[in-house]
DNA sequence: CCGAACTTTCGAAATTTTCTGAAAATAAAT
DNA sequence: ATTTATTTTCAGAAAATTTCGAAAGTTCGG
């Protein structure tokens, strides 16, 4: 198998897992080109690897960016941009872990806390039920969001060599 | 603020965000409608509260039955099927998370190893590269895997007691 | 300033996903 | 066996998302 297939079939994988999570396979597909890219690449690069067009490839390189998991690299006397992927798997899934924490849970989390500060009218049972669920959403977000930050506090030794062995 | 209106809103917010993780609107909708009602709907009433099909009620109600986190309730002496979602929102989030692990990353990493048996004829350097991401990724996931299962086998007791502590 | 070399934006087109509704299947009741 | 109640399926319609590409914007050397 040449390596130009090998990079080929890991790019359309990891753009399809991405689809699964709700990143937009482009995005993750550019994201697989740059990590199994040993040198930064140029938009050119991947508009002609990936077959897409320029303002795809720019708007999905600016959200990688924006992820924290992709950065521009400027070559000295070179005016084009180059960019290049974080190659540590562990800071690539605490950037997306923390990123999405942010823009998605606590949205829904404040919106929850008001759903509960609101006085409600109607059955009593109905009403002791909704609160009761909305109030275990609460406790159980807190505890995974206080887990997420714990978690992307360690660095990736500690949790290789320390945490894997609580889990056995 | 009725009820109602209140209910209302977590449908939506909850859709919202099962859309943003990849869960289609309705199945997160539906999802959230059994979580709010204290006793078991049926499909008619699951169709006119969220205004939506008798097909499209049927196939999602199905998927989250897959998912392990509905079930059917049949009343005695009654024809009709109702359905009642986990109340237990711990039980729910690691029905999920083993569930996904299962269908989506389980998958992806048979196709890594895949990749990594094959030999690559070319650059050097790149294939060096190209092995190094496999490799990271593999023993990421493999972690994360073993995390995952670590965390399902807790009971909801243990982890509020004991594992929020170790984040502080 | 000007123009070349790139980058970004944005509306429209293409693609993918989801939903509907009517028909078919199933199951109980008469 | 026939009628009635309910669930399931599925092809096409509708909606949502993604992608394209031309045009507008930027930046930099001269």
């Amino acid at each position: 198998m040449k390596l130009d297939e090998a990079k080929q079939q890991f790019i359309q994988n990891w753009g399809a897992l991405g689809t699964q999570w709700g990143i937009n396979r482009t995005m993750a597909q550019i994201h697989a080109l740059l990590l199994v890219s040993p040198d930064p690449l140029s938009a050119d690069e991947i508009m002609s690897q990936l077959q897409i067009s320029r303002g795809n490839t720019n708007m999905n390189v600016r959200d990688l960016i924006d992820w924290g998991i992709v950065e521009k690299v400027l070559k000295p006397g070179e005016r084009r941009e180059y960019f290049s992927a974080e190659k540590d798997i562990w800071k690539v899934a605490m950037r997306i872990v923390r990123e999405r924490k942010r823009r998605e849970v606590e949205p829904i989390l404040n919106a929850l806390q008001q759903l509960k500060e609101v006085e409600k009218e109607g059955n009593e049972k109905e009403v002791k039920e909704f609160t009761n669920v909305i109030t275990d959403i609460q406790k159980f977000a807190d505890q995974a969001s206080r887990g997420v930050d714990g978690l992307v506090k360690m660095d990736e030794h500690w949790f290789t060599g320390t945490l894997l062995k609580l889990f056995k």
